[in-house]
DNA sequence: CTGTAGACTCATGTCGACT
DNA sequence: AAGTCGACATGAGTCTACA
């Protein structure tokens, strides 16, 4: 059975984000994005463009192909 | 420098589709997505979401990492 | 078969406010 | 610090049509 990809993307990235010790918020200013949105993507309730995802993972220092 | 993800996402489904012999037509109706979106996308016109990049990922058979 | 255009609907992404 | 809400502007994704 399939995985909603909205699902385990904010998984990741929630995952990264606490190892390294990050608040939504921080996350939201290094990546250039509303910490509110930060929020909703990593509860799996958008499905978010990779502009976007680029942006995060900018913010977390690692490759977008490191989000999947 | 850096490289617009539009583009080379799209440049990266276009190599895929074309090892695969695929029209874009083809590949369209593998992925469930309109023609001519799929052709906005491979010409780096269009900030794709992961559904829609998920989508085309199954209709090339390659994972989503594969793209990146 | 590919590329583009225009018109359309609905979701992304922003922001202020509250728990 | 994290979660949610409602309003908003912009853009994703569809569809018909034409070169």
């Amino acid at each position: 059975m399939e995985m909603d990809i909205r699902i385990s993307v904010g998984n990741k990235i929630k995952e990264l984000r606490r190892e390294r010790n990050l608040s939504q918020e921080e996350l939201a200013l290094l990546s250039g994005l509303d910490r509110t949105y930060i929020n909703s993507v990593e509860n799996g309730r958008r499905n978010i463009s990779i502009i976007s995802l680029e942006k995060i993972a900018n913010g977390l220092r690692v490759k977008i192909r490191n989000i999947f």
